[in-house]
RNA sequence: UCCUUGAUAGCUCAGCUGGUUAGAGCGAGUGACUGUUAAUCACUAGGUCCCUGGUUCGAGCCCAGGUCAGGGAGCCA
């Protein structure tokens, strides 16, 4: 058995696939079938005069996403997807499907939610999770070749962590359990028996978030380096990084291109990542500092007279067209051309009344950003706009970050947390940090955050027995996946995501 | 939890100021035609207008409450 992805293997030799229809269109003596068999996509042509008429019967049969084993010459053709197609010289069926709920036209979120395990089989959904695929990879590479050891923290956790985002809770015989929303704690333990390790885990929010940016249940990858310091960190951090893009960016360019995704942010992402400290972020979001030139406050509302002068036109062009097809005479197949154009821009519409109505929001939160706050999902959005790279903001306010964090030594009222902001408004996509190395100030900041002490003991002992500076970081990948497909939604950057309303299928 | 937008055929949507029998495209079925790329053309079938209550001679449309979903805020990766 071939797959489609090795056909320039065995050019002008006979072959066998397996694989599920993905479109089949009939002609008088011809049939094409678009064979996909989860390695890509290859057209199968089964011509009446040189196969069994039974066969042929079958291939005319074949519903949507039916089950087929086909067996042809491979013939170079530059035309088809792949470059390859497949002359029948047998076809067996497997299995008939049922009427495909999924068409080959738009379809709502809602309904493509709920076919998710169908929806996987589209090709977008195909080329993105495929991506996650060689990210997840490597991932791994760049840890293993930098000497980390990969070690997991447990799912079940007495103790609230950080204490602060809502966690799920179960019954672990009888005491309540939570599910993990960090490994954090348990890599700072791991990291003072091994040195450097990742772990690479489920994570756990119950947030009633109901966002572009959230799940309930993602992936996170928690590296923990002993003896490293908020700079190294962020040295670490930026390699990293530039590591998977390079990998994605090398590995995934077919994959890329049929998401469409304009890869050039992801070519400026090699370059260097801008330091900012809380402070400089702060003037950048209330427009006191402007960046390359360009203002946060003057350029959102830039974004959206464009917006508005996008609504404008669109309004008009579907109007315009409206009024075509209107006109007797046209052919159905223009009319139909336009139907799906006018419902397209309607779509586009719909985002950009989106925008029209958020962007005025995100300016005041900008205008009346208060010293000393975290910033909101807005703000990073106001900063990431200005770059065309990875930002990191350090030196944070220590009052809005985790109780774990180091204070800058020379100036006590900044933790050493650092995030990283992904461009093209993506914002968070890593949160990191500096530990505390001293048992006396962790303690009262355990208090300070009205956290359980007993719970902590073991976490203390760290302190205890040869406390080191150490360093470590979080990235949340399917944020990370999303930035890189520049997806609209975390959602499809997982196969089967699990966010707030949503636990089936 | 708050703000905001929405729910009409299997799917995506239209339905004007409340007015007779609720429409289109896609998909499905039947047939025609063609090396086709979401093919094309003709015909056919397909509806609890989200739920409950109200206003009205009359409600898909107006009002109240609810359910579900989209987007945003908070919170976060």
């Amino acid at each position: 058995m071939v797959y489609i992805k090795q056909l320039a293997e065995y050019e002008g030799k006979e072959v066998t696939l397996k694989g599920w229809v993905a479109n089949r269109r009939d002609s008088k003596g011809l049939v094409f079938i678009n064979l996909r068999d989860g390695s890509g996509l290859c057209q199968c042509v089964a011509d009446e005069s040189k196969i069994i008429a039974d066969e042929f019967d079958q291939a005319g049969k074949l519903s949507l996403e039916s089950a087929v084993e086909i067996t042809g010459n491979v013939v170079k053709d530059e035309r088809q997807i792949g470059g390859f197609e497949i002359q029948v010289t047998a076809l067996k069926t497997i299995h008939i499907a049922e009427e495909f709920p999924i068409a080959k036209k738009e379809h709502g979120i809602e309904f493509l939610m709920d076919q998710r395990h169908l929806w996987l089989r589209s090709q977008r959904q195909w080329a993105i999770l495929r991506i996650r695929n060689t990210i997840i990879y490597s991932i791994h590479n760049f840890f293993q070749k930098e000497g980390f050891v990969q070690m997991d923290a447990p799912i079940f956790t007495g103790n609230a962590c950080e204490g602060t985002s809502n966690l799920f809770e179960t019954d672990f015989y009888g005491d309540p359990a939570y599910l993990s929303q960090s490994g954090q704690l348990y890599g700072e333990a791991m990291a003072m028996a091994f040195g450097k390790i990742y772990t690479f885990g489920p994570t756990f929010r119950a947030e009633k978030s109901k966002t572009r940016r959230h799940l309930s249940e993602f992936w996170m990858i928690e590296p923990e380096m002993a003896f490293y310091d908020i700079h190294q960190n962020m040295d670490l951090i930026e390699g990293f990084l530039q590591f998977v893009i390079k990998e994605v960016l090398d590995k995934c360019q077919a994959e890329l291109k049929l998401i469409d995704r304009d890869t050039s942010v992801l070519e400026t992402s090699l370059k260097k990542f801008p330091r900012l400290t809380y402070d400089d972020a702060v003037a950048i979001i209330k427009g006191e500092k402007d960046v390359n030139g360009q203002n946060s406050i003057k350029s959102l509302e830039n974004e959206l007279a464009d917006v508005e002068a996008k609504i404008a036109t669109t309004i008009a062009e579907i109007a315009d067209r409206e009024v075509k097809i209107a006109v007797p005479g046209m052919k159905k197949g223009e009319i139909n051309f336009n139907q799906t154009k006018i419902a397209a821009l309607k779509n586009e519409l719909k985002d950009l009344e989106e925008s029209q109505r958020n962007i005025p929001q995100w300016i005041e939160s900008a205008k009346n950003f208060r010293y000393g706050n975290d910033l909101g999902g807005s703000d990073e959005t106001v900063i990431t706009r200005l770059f065309d790279v990875p930002v990191m903001v350090y030196d944070w306010p220590h009052e809005v970050k985790a109780f774990y964090l180091k204070r800058n030594p020379d100036n006590t009222r900044f933790a050493r947390g650092v995030d990283v902001l992904a461009p093209e408004g993506y914002g968070e996509i890593v949160g990191g940090g500096e530990r505390e190395t001293d048992e006396k100030k962790l303690r009262e900041k355990i208090i300070e955050h009205d956290l359980p002490m007993a719970d902590f003991e073991w976490y203390l002992d760290l302190r205890k027995y040869g406390s080191v500076p150490h360093a470590g970081f979080g990235l949340g990948l399917e944020r990370l996946v999303t930035w890189l497909c520049k997806l609209k939604h975390v959602r499809e950057s997982i196969p089967f995501p699990r966010m707030y309303g949503r636990l089936l299928p």
